[in-house]
DNA sequence: TTGTATGCGTTATCAA
DNA sequence: TTGATAACGCATACAA
């Protein structure tokens, strides 16, 4: 690889004159100016960014932690963040966190050891220490780190409101909802929303929340636990897609018919919803503006640290499909 | 942050002593070694990955190019590679390039001047000169890049035939394939293991085979033109698991039961075909054995540039779900 | 067993 | 308008 000692021998000025000419600073005169141009091109030269970070202290690079980008929700956020990196310049570098704390120490560690220059982070496990340690700009994204961390969100509560309302509209009498993990600030957030429009009614009973992990397995078995100990449930709201499309599997399998016997709302809006039999209707956020969202956050922070902290929510939006049903008005 | 010259000063050694210690290169004295350990622990000292890349002209860093992170075959191979490469202790560059020679071209560029270690490439697209140009260790994956390139493949021909035999075996009588892309070198072979079980067939006929891309959509559009060519196809091997997941979609708006008026057998054995209704049968892959391998052949070429080329093809595997079945036998 | 000095490839400061 | 040089933080050759 060529240097930038190479080119300036080649057109006979001094590496700063060089360095001038690549960087657009300072004055040149417009004749050497081509003479550097010519030698550059004749010898293929591209800087070493290395060096320039070493130089600058910064990388022009950003990393994306998730606990698993097997779990489908993520892959297009890291669509998003990876095409907003590449626009501006960026590098970006994939962390699969598992949401072990551990992992994200060792990760943030040897990170940090290479001039990151920040990061997007889906977390539930972090603490503020580790952030505070490594003092390096960092957005929350999908789930809120806690105050004083810049975040992109969606609206939980009013979203799971709104999905329960949907399904008492379209005229379930009884309405059960699989939560997610307690330890996942937004399966709280939309626990809450489901509460809040069901606790008064005169149907609810506690045993109608069941809580499970996000995942499909895990979601099949509360869902037949749930239907074994209330089979006249005619409406369901799952945290989450996966657990909505594990709630259909289990259905299957039951033989309960949906959306006739049974209708389900969803979480999310990940394309899986799409292909099951029937499809979910669910309340899709918009996942690819929301990590587009998080990394312009995240590259604001970088280029001013002294940013103000924003907290950015986006709306969910009721997608109806195959899962749910009007039912007929009784006349 | 520390830097190694904060740690000699305060151990009273000098940087080299310090060095040593941390990489455990040459004498030093046991009493010394604990004053500098010490030292380095009293500062909280991480040596500065970039300033140790800029000596070694290496940066612990590879990269995964693949077309688009939102196609779910690529998630698990990426899961697989970062775990490998976070073992490894090397950092992991996701790269979509959309099967854009230009968009790759770019990122080659990029990563090279950051010093990029390796790449593990999934490509239809990318073309000698560049690698050559670039001249860095590279594994293709999934589809051979060409000649002299290491690869991790699977037998996609003789998948193909077991497929299309699994599809005889059970009893159909006219079997049709919806092929991948031309440009895909997988997909072509693909169907040539479809061909050569076929072709002697009497009720072959060219039309039986409907080309398209790689996708959902596409697949729904193609099987639907296929069925309504030819109502009496009992048996159809898609050349993927999204086309054979189309296929589905497709016959559940034609109201053609499957598995009981076609049998339908995908190709790759992704989570997807998991929750379709019926459940899709297919031959797996053993993705994230493939992406393992992949990366560890990888870092050996890193690590001893001269290894001879290698090529390493894994088996799939026949996965029976509910998207075929068994068809009574005529007595 | 330890220290000095140099270089990795840049950029920025200061003189000229 | 240009060049010489120090500095970024580390690792190594060579001396001691």
């Amino acid at each position: 690889m060529a240097t930038i000692k190479d080119v300036a021998k080649l057109a006979q000025v001094s590496t700063a004159t060089v360095s001038r000419v690549l960087n657009g600073n300072g004055y040149v005169h417009s004749e050497t100016k081509q003479r550097v141009a010519v030698a550059i091109k004749e010898l293929n030269y591209r800087p070493n960014d290395v060096a320039r970070n070493l130089f600058k202290g910064r990388s022009k690079t950003i990393a994306l932690f998730v606990p698993d980008i097997m779990n489908p929700y993520f892959p297009e956020l890291a669509r998003a963040v990876e095409d907003v990196a590449q626009k501006e310049e960026y590098t970006f570098i994939l962390c699969n966190t598992d949401d072990d704390l551990e992992k994200e120490r060792k990760y943030l560690e040897a990170l940090t050891q290479k001039s990151l220059d920040g990061l997007v982070i889906v977390s539930s496990t972090m603490i503020s220490e580790y952030i505070k340690e490594f003092n390096i700009p960092v957005v929350a994204l999908d789930r809120i780190l806690y105050e004083g961390v810049p975040s992109v969100t969606v609206n939980n509560f009013e979203g799971a409101q709104e999905a329960v309302k949907y399904l008492k509209e379209i005229g379930c009498k009884k309405i059960a909802h699989l939560a997610g993990p307690q330890d996942v600030r937004n399966a709280e957030q939309r626990r809450g929303g489901y509460m809040s429009e069901v606790e008064q009614e005169s149907w609810f009973q506690s045993s109608l929340v069941e809580r499970g992990g996000y995942g499909i397995e895990e979601a099949m078995a509360s869902t037949t636990r749930l239907l074994k100990a209330h089979p006249d449930i005619d409406g369901l709201f799952a945290a989450n897609d996966l657990m909505a499309v594990g709630a259909i599997k289990a259905c299957e399998t039951l033989g309960i018919n949906i959306p006739d016997q049974l209708s389900i709302v969803g979480f999310d809006g990940i394309m899986l919803g799409k292909t099951t039999s029937p499809s979910l209707t669910t309340m899709a956020q918009p996942i690819y503006d929301i990590g587009t969202a998080a990394v312009e956050m995240l590259i604001q922070q970088i280029r001013d640290p002294d940013l103000l902290i924003d907290m950015k929510e986006f709306q969910v939006k009721l997608v109806e499909r195959g899962s749910t049903i009007r039912k007929e008005e009784v006349t």
